[in-house]
DNA sequence: GTCCGCATGTAACTTGTTACATGATTTA
DNA sequence: TAAATCATGTAACAAGTTACATGCGGAC
């Protein structure tokens, strides 16, 4: 399981609460790896049983408490086992691709606008992922921030890709709806 | 769910048995929603249940029985119903990704040989994409033909991208690896 | 006074994975 | 004679989703 894994990776690199762990995932790791606050919550508990993370409750004054978590020794043996154990490869599960092999039987503009919003939906993402390039590994970086701007680009080229697909799939078609 | 009416896509192209539909969820449409015999039995069982599909028993000499699955009317409005209703874009979900942002807990050369896995699978991969391509979908294509060349080329340009940040990651973590 | 952010959880359910189980026929 | 293909399933478990639940403080 990784989920387990991209939260060593994130407490490694700062300790941190399962609500903040949660924001992480809606920002930086999550682009790549989701995860609501729910599952969080639910594998952080099973990783203080494993001894991987201890946790900590601090009292904040005009906020509620928090438990701050932070990754063990044993965690972070766990972490490197993890890291030089192979994985598969990932691959693409599409659901819009699913939609575009039934067309036979589907209502043809209906469709059309679908792979639209589609469409707009990897675009919006590519900026966002693009603005954050800009922002944050403007010139050469290295260390930690160099291996967060090379995920970054696979998910600015996973986006680019898709919209590319959705404009070769709106132009095959519109322009030949045969 | 969409495992569900990916086999409704399936069988509504040609009717089939569960193993028949595992091994097509092996080839075409498992390179873009990936099922197991086990999941698909298991579905194939509550789409009875719901109507949308049913299924005959049929003797076959020198080969086991099989129960060969097909479409009711409520099936294909289910089906209709299904596409005309908007989905999520997808998103790509990648372990290496995460691996990659641990990196600096990682050993390197380990971690190289791992990313140099993931690039030759997906290099792989798109060659048989590619050669499908070619052997399938040469010259102008038209209806069901076209959507299923226009879903194969998702996975060609997925895949490509995903060579090419291997690539990316490689030349950056072995030219300058601070 | 209503909504948003912070903060943590439980419960129920759906999906996906892994292991086990059986047994005939064809191919190497 | 061993392995691969055809054919269907059960069981246990892991992971992901959705709904529900609570409550304070600050901003508008």
């Amino acid at each position: 399981m990784a989920l387990e894994h991209a939260i060593l990776v994130s407490l490694d690199e700062r300790d941190g609460s399962g609500y903040e762990l949660a924001r992480r995932f809606e920002r930086s790791i999550g682009f790549f790896w989701a995860a609501t606050h729910q599952q969080i919550y639910r594998t952080l508990k099973r990783m203080v049983g494993e001894g991987w993370v201890v946790g900590v409750d601090v009292a904040q004054d005009s906020r509620p408490d928090k438990r701050v978590y932070s990754v063990t020794n044993t965690g972070r043996v766990e972490l490197r086992r993890w890291l030089a154990q192979p994985g598969e490869p990932s691959f693409l599960r599409d659901e819009l691709a699913v939609k575009i092999r039934g067309a036979e039987r589907a209502d043809l503009p209906a469709l059309l606008a679908e792979v639209e919003r589609h469409r707009a939906a990897h675009a919006e993402r590519l900026v966002v992922y693009l603005a954050i390039e800009e922002r944050d590994f403007a010139g050469e970086v290295r260390g930690r921030a160099r291996h967060q701007h090379l995920v970054l680009r696979g998910g600015i080229r996973a986006e680019q890709a898709l919209v590319e697909w959705c404009d070769e799939v709106l132009t095959a078609l519109r322009e030949d709806p045969k």
